[in-house]
DNA sequence: ATGCAAATGCGAACCATTCTCATTAAGACT
DNA sequence: AGTCTTAATGAGAATGGTTCGCATTTGCAT
């Protein structure tokens, strides 16, 4: 009776362990709905768990990341933020009042960056794009 | 007999002072082609004057930041990357495999981007656009 | 149930950047 | 040219996020 999530699927897939500390962090992971840092992550998981650290959260991180189930982002100055990595791709823009992140996507920048990439005689790995904006009151 | 450089009027005008650690630091970006990080312009620096310090760069940087002279960037993971302000505003591509960073320029991207943002309610205030690739052979 | 490698917890180390503070040097005014 | 005021500097300590080292624990294949 072992209720295997995606993710804990693809651990074991990967040769991985699926340990408590791991369960947690994806547990976390799942129900949060914004993009928190490992100090959050930390805090939240402490919660379930008070014996987990730091550094086991920041190694979970790079190892989920790893296997694809959550992303990293580094938005200006900040620590890292992750968030799962099961939807569909989107940017972010972020409110530079409040600190808000808003997600959006745009097929037709997409596709105008692999244009680009292309004409430079490269094919895109990845790619950052971040609006900094302010709310039109 | 004063030959003050496009920036040091800008410094002057801001009210800060034209220091040797400054003027020599602007000519190192005036010169530099790249995207040369607080370190990198130290180790210039060091050649034109040796008793300039590393806190100095980074106390420049932010100031000649400031006062619009230079442009601060953060590729993924390594440190800040800086380079003069006085271009025409562009983007920039990573070469995952070399670090190589190529520039281009999007019209199209960046009035994509201001739609976005305007639908969303925001008013741009800056943006941030890296593609990360490798090299079509 | 046992054994072994992988993962963890803890603190130390790391690295880029910022800060503190005594000293130096712009540059305004003589 | 000399003096004065205060911003800027140099040196090193401090900081903050992240990674490492190592003894201990734990997952899990047998
Ligand atoms: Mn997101
Ligand atoms: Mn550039
Ligand atoms: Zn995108
Ligand atoms: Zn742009």
């Amino acid at each position: 009776m072992t209720e295997l999530s995606r993710y804990e699927r693809d651990l074991k897939n990967a040769g991985l362990r699926i340990t408590q500390p791991r369960r947690i962090i994806l547990q976390i992971l799942e129900q949060s709905g914004d993009h928190p840092d490992a100090t959050e992550i930390f805090q939240r998981a402490a919660k379930m768990d008070a014996r987990i650290s730091l550094a086991t959260v920041y190694r979970t991180m790079k190892v989920l990341e790893e296997t694809g189930a959550v992303e990293r982002h580094a938005f200006q100055g900040g620590p890292a933020r992750f968030e799962q990595a099961d939807r569909e791709h989107h940017d972010h823009l972020i409110d530079i009042e409040t600190g808000a992140v808003v997600e959006f996507t745009s097929p037709r920048i997409e596709e105008l960056q692999r244009t680009i990439a292309e004409e430079l005689g490269y094919e895109i790995v990845d790619h950052r794009l971040e609006l900094y904006g302010r709310k039109i009151r």
